[in-house]
DNA sequence: TTATATTATTGCAATATTACGATAAATAGA
DNA sequence: TCTATTTATCGTAATATTGCAATAATATAA
């Protein structure tokens, strides 16, 4: 198969796990901070910064981009990209209720 | 080729991304979730409540018993599954430290 | 227009993930 | 011992992901 069965979980459960799948993966966690370290746009010095091939780092923003975390503004022969503040702002806010739900309680093995 | 390029990113990286990987599945998302809710050992009933089949149901819970979010403890003929509370906090702290970086200064498109 | 620079898309190969039926393994109880 | 219960593992099929070479698309500059 290799199908994930989303009907049977819960929109926010899907959610969730849509953010963190895009997160899971090195070169767009690498990709991420350097948008954040520099805090501007960065047009082109992407693929110099991670060091995979053009093609391999257009397709980890094209998926960043469709998720809403990223951004990118065409800017003569060159394309700008800068985090979406409020979608990120956004994502953060989901993921942290998720990760903060209490452990105060746990009566356990 | 499919396969990660670990080895160009920083072990920071990686580790964020391993973790992110993990929970970007709704039937792991939903079996945490449930062991939190439950707030103790989960004995059998995870397939019940999640709804996918027995090997699938075993082989999400390998994953995340690998990643130590979960631990296990045999109980009779069936096993008990809890969070591992401290691994939990450890993966939560890394995972906000990520998600927290500074948005302020955003000097952009 | 032509050349240059930058990014996106296409096509493909290799590997990974997801899901489940069949079956094995382990333990408890009759 | 035999049976029932529960979880893990194996094997396999379907689909997804990763990565890159080749190429297309777009815009600027000469």
């Amino acid at each position: 198969m290799g199908i994930t069965k989303s009907e049977i979980f819960t929109d926010h459960q899907n959610e969730i796990a849509l953010f963190a799948k895009v997160l899971g993966h090195p070169a767009r966690v690498a990709i991420l901070q350097h948008l954040f370290k520099i805090n501007a746009c960065v047009c082109g010095d992407l693929v110099d910064e991670i060091g995979l091939a053009q093609p391999t780092i257009s397709q980890h923003l094209k998926e960043l981009k469709q998720l809403g975390l990223i951004k990118g503004t065409i800017e003569g022969t060159s394309v700008c990209y800068c985090i979406d503040t409020k979608n990120w702002s956004e994502m953060k806010r989901l993921m942290k209720l998720f990760l903060d739900q209490d452990l105060t309680n746990t009566n356990c093995c």
